[in-house]
This record gives structure tokens, sequence and C-alpha cells, in this order.
RNA sequence: GGGCGGAUAGCUCAGUCGGCUAGAGCGUCUGCCUUACAAGCAGAAUGUCGGGGGUUCGAGUCCCUCUCCGCCCA
């Protein structure tokens, strides 16, 4: 068995970076990341978002990795065999962005490489990059199986992709058609709907003036004035279009207009789509330039004129314009219009206006033949993509969280649109469509020698690439193997949980769900999804809570963050930072916290090494309960319940209430008290050696549930103390040290034997005197060093009887006493600093710390506060219909509580009273 | 235009099924280098839960409405 080295002795502080890459490298050399595949059990499997291959991970990234990485070493530790499956996206427009700046550089474009050897160069800068991303997310000490990455253009997944293609071509949900399209005329390529952004600019509205055509086509003096907001594609104009119910128009319909300028003659057509508030009711119609014009010109088979190229410079049909950028022709034909007296008036205007998601280039509606999903056509009677990905969702066979997704989700896919998939791209999976010189088309998955309809060989392939999500989309079970008949698929498949930002749920998240349901279906309705349980995270923003932009220069590199606070800390912060599904604030105070967290963490480790001296520890047990101190007790009982709420908030994904709940047991319980009433026992030797030995198991039990409760979140630190506590815990109990190291440890079980009322009772009251004492004692500013006496009185034996010697000593050592009275019913000490702790009175009998002014405004505060919470639990119980319908339980606590109040108060009170009427100072 | 989310301490945020006297971190104030940790310890202050209305014995939480901010879709 191979171990991780445990260090002698740790070092005062915690140093994440002579650790993490230590840690990390012997994690991935056992192996411990590749499940092995035992039939027996269930596999848990979580398919990584590929990052895109272009560059660096970013927060998102970072956010992605916490998350996941918790749930796959959570469910690593409880055994089961788990797949963490990584891989990169080959990113078609953004890498291909990338490349085209770099060859800009050297004063080159993608075509005077041409296309081989671009793809040549950017393979290079893929290989380059991809094990770049890797090392970034082993530094972020993610778990994933290396030795099965994927990248979205290897060999398997272009055999997914082309046989996915064929089958949807074959049963007739691909297709080829002329339609509207989003062009980019910077990356010259077709967008999806989703690839488009659309910001609201602020233009103009210029009213033309058409004039009417006469007899023998001369142009009258009547007009029509239409309103546009992009004059320069009038060129195009093949009619002008009116609402049927526009009375201004009513006669005009059916009668031609000439296209100022151009001289063309285009009809008048009445239209439902044309609003009559707008403008002047009449729309100039440029089906090549319009997605609503190209509608309307389908329904009156008017002409289309494309009068741009594929950068966007007018074309041939521009006549006069010929060359010119839109902008430029704008330009040019407002001055024409003017000039030949047609431009009517103008007014200034605010339209939405595409632009691309990528480049931020305005986009070019233009009809154009490409390639689409129907994602509304049947494959199946009853069944189409669209309707089986939103049925698996309503259906529960999926689940989203957070829920409220659910309706973003469904919204989109009862809206979907076909979806265009072919780009003009060099870089991606090349559309799997040979032609031959007779305009044959054969779709097949391996490259054809010959054409399947005439047998010719001279086939081109078409240049188009796909777009990027239909690989990625296909991630669950390509991944996987498919369409192979793999070990991998048959047992991983379907995956477990799914991640992603919410910004790519209908990019990838809707793409995936379609694409598995079709080419899964063979396994049925339970077993065809993609995954059971889809993640949406929040997006993480920078510090003013703006979204982190390369041109903002306010990114935050994850790797940076990580090597200035540790991956632990990094990991800790983002996971604290926001509940699922909801956007945080990146701010470098978090990322200080969680450092500060895990030195908190390293530091108690610390200690419980140096309190291990002796040989055999007492194994807790709560049969033990009676041999173990109140603290004892108490800190087993504190821990019982962070195993369950840890689990539990795991389980139910909310991973900011498990690190909360960490970080308050390790720091406040652990730390802050249990480290701290125990020291009497190791310093002053008191109880005696068995009294330590209990100490000892209860501190080494703590701090080892604790580890592995933490692991998932902050794997790094964890492991790297458990190392150096393993001989400890095996001193304690054989079986739990003997797991390799902590990342495939068992998970803890909580021992409900060890949840203890009766001990949290009553070291609550222990706290609340401490608490008390101390308050007193800095109030009236006490020398902190200086020893003082104290008296806590019990209001009857009963009571005082459970305040054992052993707790005295605690508060002795904790206030810093010289010595305690503790009894039922002790005498007031005038001029003492007092406090009343439920049925306890606590007080400090010294006159000449105690100044009278200051103690008569502590104990006024307390019974002004007291009074007020006093009224309103009085006021409740006065009321009838609350005792009548509250729970039973719920009135019989305020009666208590009330009942508590009232004695508090009237003690209070008495104490106010007597400090009156002692002389004054 | 349709939809979603948010508004809680100075800042950033939790707050489950409506039920203890609304919490945390950071910051602030006071005092401490106490033999695990100054990346620390002890103590303290801090709220019209955005406004208004309603349901309820009971509302930060549910319903209606208004204001402001953000996002998505068209």
């Amino acid at each position: 068995m191979t171990t991780l080295p445990a260090r002698k002795e740790l070092p005062p502080a915690y140093e994440p970076a002579t650790v993490e890459g230590r840690i990390y490298q012997f994690w991935e050399e056992q192996g411990y990341f590749q499940p092995r595949i035992d039939p027996a059990q269930k596999p848990y499997t979580i398919i990584m978002p590929p990052p895109n291959v272009t560059g660096e991970l970013h927060l998102g990234h970072g956010l992605e990795d916490a998350i996941t990485d918790a749930l796959v070493r959570w469910h690593r530790m409880q055994g089961e065999p788990t797949l963490w499956l990584p891989g990169e996206d080959h990113a078609g427009i953004a890498t291909q962005n990338v490349i085209e700046r770099e060859l800009a550089k050297e004063g080159l474009s993608r075509h005077d490489l041409g296309r081989e050897g671009f793809v040549e160069r950017t393979w290079m800068w893929v290989r380059k990059y991809r094990s770049r991303i890797a090392d970034q997310h082993r530094k972020l000490g993610a778990s994933a199986d290396w030795s099965r990455d994927v990248f979205t253009l290897d060999p398997g997944i272009v055999k997914a992709v082309r046989t996915t293609f064929v089958n949807l071509y074959r049963d007739g949900l691909i297709y080829r058609g002329l339609r509207m399209i989003n062009w980019c005329p910077r990356c010259e390529t077709a967008l999806s709907d989703l690839e488009v952004d659309y910001v609201d600019v602020a233009s103009k509205l210029y009213y033309v003036r058409y004039p009417l055509v006469g007899e023998g086509g001369m142009p009258l003096p009547a007009y029509v004035v239409v309103a546009t907001t992009r004059p320069e594609t009038m060129v195009a104009d093949t009619g002008v279009a009116v609402n049927p119910a526009d009375e201004r128009y009513e006669e005009k319909i059916g009668r031609m207009l000439l296209l100022p300028i151009i001289g063309r003659e285009i009809p008048i057509v009445a239209d439902d789509a044309v609003k009559t508030e707008f403008g002047t009711g009449a729309v100039k119609v440029t089906p090549g330039h319009d997605p609503n014009d190209w509608e309307i010109g389908q329904r009156h088979n008017l002409e289309v004129i494309i009068a741009m190229d594929r950068q966007a410079r007018m074309n041939d049909e521009a006549g006069p314009y010929t060359g010119m950028t839109d902008e430029e022709a704008r330009a040019a034909i407002l001055h024409d219009l003017e000039d030949e007296g047609f431009l009517d008036h103008i007014e200034e205007y605010t339209h939405s206006v595409g632009h691309c998601s990528r480049c931020k280039s305005v986009l070019q509606p233009i009809p154009s033949e490409q390639w689409w999903i129907d994602v509304r056509r049947e494959y199946e009677p009853g069944r189409s993509l669209a309707g089986e990905a939103a049925k698996a969702v309503r259906e529960g066979r999926i689940r989203i969280v957070p829920q409220r997704f659910e309706k973003v989700y469904l919204n989109w896919m009862d809206n979907i649109r076909d979806w265009c998939i072919s780009r003009q791209l060099w870089w991606g999976h090349q559309i799997p469509v040979w032609y031959c010189p007779d305009g044959h088309m054969t779709v097949v998955v391996e490259d054809p020698g010959a054409c399947a309809q005439c047998g010719s060989t001279a086939l081109r392939q078409d240049e188009d690439v796909l777009d990027t999500w239909f690989s990625s989309g296909l991630a669950p079970h390509a991944d996987l193997g498919w369409p192979g008949d793999t070990e991998d698929l048959r047992y991983f498949y379907p995956t477990g949980d799914m991640q992603m930002g919410y910004d790519i749920m209908f990019f990838w998240c809707a793409r995936m769900v379609m694409f598995a349901l079709y080419n899964m279906r063979h396994l049925g309705p339970e077993n065809e999804v993609p995954f059971r349980t889809v993640l949406f995270h929040g997006l993480i923003r920078d510090a003013n809570n703006e979204k982190m932009t390369k041109s903002r220069g306010n990114v935050v590199d994850p790797l940076v963050a990580a090597a200035q606070y540790g991956a632990d800390a990094f990991r800790f912060a983002v996971l604290t930072g926001a509940a699922m599904g909801a956007d945080q604030r990146y701010q470098d105070e978090r990322m200080a916290a969680a450092r500060n967290f895990a030195n908190k963490l390293w530091n108690s480790a610390r200690y419980v090494l140096m309190k291990l001296e002796s040989r055999s520890v007492g194994r807790p047990h709560p049969r033990d309960r009676d041999a173990f101190a109140i603290e004892d007790r108490w800190i087993l009982s504190q821990l019982t319940d962070t195993v369950v709420s840890v689990t539990d908030s795991i389980e139910r994904y909310r991973f900011h209430e498990a690190t909360q709940a960490l970080y308050h047991f390790i720091w406040d319980d652990l730390c802050d008290w249990y480290l701290e009433v125990i020291k009497p026992r190791f310093y002053d030797n008191k109880g005696g050696a068995a009294s330590k030995a209990m100490a000892q198991a209860a501190l080494i039990r703590s701090l080892d549930t604790t580890l592995r409760l933490l692991h998932p979140f902050c794997p790094f630190v964890t492991e790297e103390i458990w190392a150096s506590l393993r001989p400890a815990i095996a001193l304690l109990d054989k079986k739990q040290a003997s797991a390799e190291c902590l990342a495939i440890a068992p998970w803890p079980k909580a021992d409900k034997a060890f949840m203890d009322a009766e001990a949290k009772q009553r070291f609550a009251e222990l706290c609340d005197i401490v608490r008390s004492i101390r308050n007193i004692r800095a109030e009236h500013n006490v020398e902190p060093k200086r020893q003082v006496p104290a008296i806590v009185s019990y209001p009857d034996t009963e009571r005082a009887g459970k305040l054992d010697d052993w707790q005295k000593a605690i508060i002795t050592a904790l206030c810093k006493l010289s010595e305690l009275k503790a009894g039922a019913k002790l005498d007031k000490v005038p001029g003492a600093g007092s406090a009343v702790v439920g049925a306890i009175e606590v007080s400090i009998p010294l006159a000449d710390a105690i100044d009278p002014e200051m103690e008569k405004k502590r104990l006024v505060a307390r019974v002004e506060k007291l009074k007020e919470q006093t009224h309103k639990l009085k006021m409740k119980l006065e009321n009838q219909s609350y005792i009548e319908r509250a729970p039973k339980e719920l009135v019989e606590e305020s009666r208590e509580m009330l009942r508590k109040n009232v004695e508090e108060l009237g003690r209070l009170e008495r104490n106010v009273e007597e400090l009156m009427r002692s002389p004054a100072k």
C-alpha cells in the first residue's frame, strides 16, 4: 500500500504552494481518478463542460471545477465507481478567430495558407492549449480522469457527429434550404439565432417619398412615404407593404411605385404583418435584407434581390453604390435622396440591432442556402427533438436545479425554431455530404469513393462545417464511445449530474437533451436521458457587479487567485459565495477569508498533533458517555450534527450550506470552545491520564471526521493534514486509517448515539456563564491578565449541583479567575459587576474595578431589551387564537421563554435597584 | 411586448415547510503577541427585512400592487 508521506511536524502556517502539486501528482499516479468498472456497483458519472481550446480557464471554469469536484469526490468517498470525464471544445468560430488574429500579426490571412494549411496551423495551437487547460484543472485540484480526456474533434467524436448527421438526414430532420439567416460579415459565416446579441442602438428613422406610377410608367406627383432605418437597402426593395385594414392606403393597394434613384417599379401589397402605427403605415419591402420583409416577400411573390456581398459591401445590384460599405452607401443614398427631393424628413429612433456574439460586428440578415435541423418534425410517431426534450423535463426524468430554471428551459423549448447548423468556417466538423458533378448528394458516415446515385468518383465534400454545439451536444454519449457499443457507454451512461452556467442552457443543455433522446432512444424513456440532474450555477462578476470581459480589463484569472490564496481557499470561497444558480461577486476579501479558514484548520491540526504524544488513546463510544467530560460529549454531538447537515446539504446541492456548516463547526465549536476548554487537561493534567486520553480520542475523531467532510471542498489541505494524522487515527481505530489516503477514505456516517441533547444544553449554559464573565471583565476594562474572583449563584441546590468541579475548573481557566464560588442562593456582594444567565446569577465582586455608572448602563440596556421581548411574548400569549391554533409545542416554548424572561428580568431589576441604593463612589 | 431574478447590518450575502428574541463573512469600535493560529484571541455596536395593501393565531418567507436594479426571450 502506498500512502502519502506524512510530515513530522507542521509549519505554523499552511503553505499551499508546497503542498498542492505534490499531492495532485500522488493522486494521479495512484490512479484514483480512474474508476474501476464493477457491474455490481452503480457508477457515478459526470461529464465536464469542455472549455474552449482558445485559451485559458476563467472564473466560471473555476467555479465549475469546484462544484463538480465536490460532487465527484463526495461520491468517490462513498465508494462508488466515479468517473469525471474531462474534455476540451474545438470552438469553431472562436478558435478560427484567434488563429486568424495570430496570422494577421504576420500579415497573413487564412486564404494565404489555404484550408489545409490553416487547419494544420490550428492543430498546432490546439496541441499546446489542450495540455495547458488540463494542467490548469489539475492546479485547481480537479479529480478528473485524464486517461479518458476527449477533444471534440477526436476521431471518435467525428464518427459520432457524422453518424448523428446521417441519421437525422435520413429521418428527414436535417435539410438544406434557402432561408433567412444571420450573417456575420467579419466572421463570414452564418450564425444560429442563439449567437446573436441584440443591442439597442440610437439611430434614425428616414421618411422617403416613393412616387406613384401613372399611365405609361411615368411618375405622378403623388407619392407614398415609407419609413426606414436602413435606407441603404432600398436598392434591393421589391415592394412596399401596408396593412390591409389601413384606410389611408386602401385604394393604393395593387398600384405600382417608382423606386427613387434606382427607377425600378415595385408594387404596393397588403400584409397583416405591417403595423399601422409604425412610421406612415407604409413600409418598404426588402426581402433580401430583412427577416420580416423576407416573410412578406414570400407571401406576395416578391423578387429577392441581395445587394451585399460576404463582407457586407454593396454589390453590383447597388448600381452607383457598388463597392461601398453599408455606412458609406447609407450616406451616399441619403445625400442623393435629399438632392432629388425624395427625403421627406428624419426622426430620432432607437431600435434593436443584431450583433455577432463572438466579434460584435453588426449582423446582416440575408437569405442563404444553409443546413438546418427541423426540431419539430417527428422522427417517430409523436416524437420530435424539441417535443421529447421538453417532455423529459416535464415528466421529471431530467431534474433541473434550481427548479426555477425549468420554466426558462421549457419556455425556450416550446418556442424553438429550426436550428441553422452550417457554418462557413474551416475549423470544425466538415459536413458529411458529398456532391458529384451531376448535383447528386451522398450523405454517409465514412468518406465515400463514389456518388451513391450515379457512381461518379468526382466527389466534392460540402465545404461548410457544423455548429460547434452540434458536437458538444453529443458529449454525454459520444464521450463514452457512442456510436460504438463500448464498455464505458454501457456502464457509465446515462450520466448522473451535469453542471454548467445558466448562460449556456440553450446552447448546450438543450442540445444535449435533444440529441441524447434521439441517439439513445433504444434505451427507453428512463435511460435515454443524457443526465438525471442538471445544475445551473450563476456567473461570477467583478467586485462592482460588472461582467468580467477582456475589454473591461477586469478579468480575474482563477489560477492567479489559486496561487495567491491556495486552490482550496479559491474553491471554498466560490462555493460559499452563492446559492446554486445565483450570481456572485468576486472579492479578494472572500478569498482571504477562505485562506484564513484553511490556515485555521491547519493550526487546529497542529494543536491536535501536539497533544498526541501518548501511544494509546481510548476509542470514543457512546456507551462510555459517563467517562467523557461534558465538553467531549458536546463536541462529539456537534460533530454528529455536522456530519448530518453537510451530507444533507451536498445531497441537495446546497454547497454554500455545507461549507458554512463546516466553517462554523471548525472555527466556532472546535477551535474557539473545545480546544480551549480541554487545555487544562493537558497543561495542568487536570483529570488525570484517563481524561487526557478521552480528550485525545475526541480530538482525533473530530479532526478525522472534519477532514473527510471538508475534503470534497478543500482537497489539498485536508489530504495533507490527514496524512499526518493517520498514525493517530490508527491508534484510535485501525479501520478508520486503512485507506491509502483521504481522497479514497470513506465518507463519515452519523452515529446518532453520539447526539446528546443533555450535553448540548449543559455546555451551552457553561458557555453563557463564561461569556457573561468575560463580558463583565471587558466592559469594565479589567486588565486581561488580572485574575479576579467570581460568584455563580443558582436558585436552588438541585441546579447548583449540576455545576461540577470539572465545569468550575473550565470556567476558572477560560475566565482567568482567582477563585470561583458556586452554589445555591449565594449572597450578593455590593459593588459587584453582575449578569443574569437564565436562572443563574453571575457576579464579579471587585469594587475597585467596577464603575457603578458603567454597570448601571450595562444592566439598564439589558433590562430594556428584555422588557421589549417580554412584552411581545406576553401579547402573543394573551392572544386566544394563538393558543388555540398554533402548535402546542410552540405555545409551550413561548410560555417557557416568557417564564425565563420574567425571571431574568426580575433579577436584573433587583440588581439595578441595589446598584441605585449603594453609596456612590 | 413576454418572462425570470433581486432589493435583509456600513459592504457582500444566507435565511428550508410561514413558527424560538432575523444570521454569517468582511468592515467598524475596545482591549490583548494568552505556550495551535496576529491569516489570531476576547468583548462590543449595527436592521422600518424596498413602499403600500391583503391572507393568517403568526409574514423576511404566501398573495396583490407600486418603485428601483439586473438578466433572458421576442
